[in-house]
DNA sequence: ACCTGAACACCGTTCAAGT
DNA sequence: ACCTGAACACCGTTCAAGT
């Protein structure tokens, strides 16, 4: 086991255990058994660290696609983004943190998981689930709703009190119902 | 002018230049012309001073609103909600941030928020621009479109280069005008 | 009621030195 | 190639003391 995966793992725990403000690289080495400078051989320094986790965990969620009707899948893709966001709030804030360097390894799993996306919206688009157009442009408008919607909810600006109340999974079947009964009727929302 | 005051206004120039690790107490403090621990006399910790600087964002977002038609007035509020995040990035981080306590403040300012994005959006729908349906959960839908996409945006995580690129404002207009063509058929996506 | 100065524990980073 | 211990500058918070 390499020390620079375990210092990752710790860091990550330390992530989910309190916030990025716990991820100390004093008790990230206490952790794995180690100075609290050693981190320095494996990485330039804390924020670099943290990019690992980001990325590892950005990475990891671009894995596991189930099988079934292409509109399905992309629904149970996108309820995947969203459990992940309310089980591991702190990884979801890092993720989408600001990254000024070290945007590397982050920049290419963002670009490899907007791939994905946009293949399971092609998909639906060819199986009647969703309107014509840019499936770029689509997955941009589902992935956003998604994104929105679980960050408020975390927030706690998403009204979740009585008669109003919705969860990140209802708005993102309001949207999804909408597209699809766009589907039914015109092809491009621009052209109508 | 209140000490009080000028502490925020040091903490929220502070924000804005260097991020929220900028906000010091003792650089707070040294630019408001007193030591860096007069905050204590007027706030509990540093996490209240930046809850008071959060609650004071959140509340100057919920005024001015021009008049016009009710699908326009929607339109242009969204659009300055995009525009504030993207010109403050770092207060729009901090508003949706993780608030354990000192939320009160906070607290009433979403809710402000809330409940007039509702009132546009019911006059919308009455104005045929919006479908039917409980306008509460449609603000949440619209809202949380533009909240994701302003975030996405700024953490590059939305596509940015050639064919596919879409700002927010683009996403928006994509929302706006699905939901203006469900109008024109069904009164509410769910029974359909 | 508001402010100060000293002090404490803690942190990221650097550096000389060790194997 | 990888790690350690000491050191530095910095930070949030507390406290006794001042007006």
């Amino acid at each position: 086991m390499g020390t620079r995966e375990a210092l990752i793992d710790a860091a990550t725990r330390l992530l989910d255990e309190g916030g990025v403000d716990a991820v100390t690289l004093r008790e990230v080495g206490a952790r794995v058994g180690v100075s609290h400078n050693a981190p320095y051989k494996h990485f330039a320094n804390k924020q670099s660290l943290l990019a690992a986790v980001a990325a590892r965990e950005l990475a990891s969620l671009t894995t596991a696609r189930p099988a079934g009707p292409p509109g399905e899948v992309l629904r149970a893709a996108m309820r995947g983004y969203i459990a992940w966001a309310r089980s591991h709030p702190n990884r979801f804030k890092l993720v989408f943190g600001t990254w000024t360097a070290d945007a590397e390894g982050l920049g290419a799993a963002a670009h490899a998981a907007q791939t994905a996306l946009v293949g399971l919206v092609s998909s639906a688009q060819q199986a009647g689930a969703l309107p014509a157009g840019d499936p770029v442009r689509l997955a941009s408008l589902i992935r956003s709703l998604a994104h929105g919607a679980a960050d408020l909810a975390a927030a706690g600006h998403l009204a979740a009190e009585g008669k109003g109340r919705a969860d990140p999974e209802d708005l993102l079947d309001d949207l999804l119902g909408y597209l699809r009964r766009a589907s039914d009727t015109v092809t491009d929302p621009r052209t109508a």
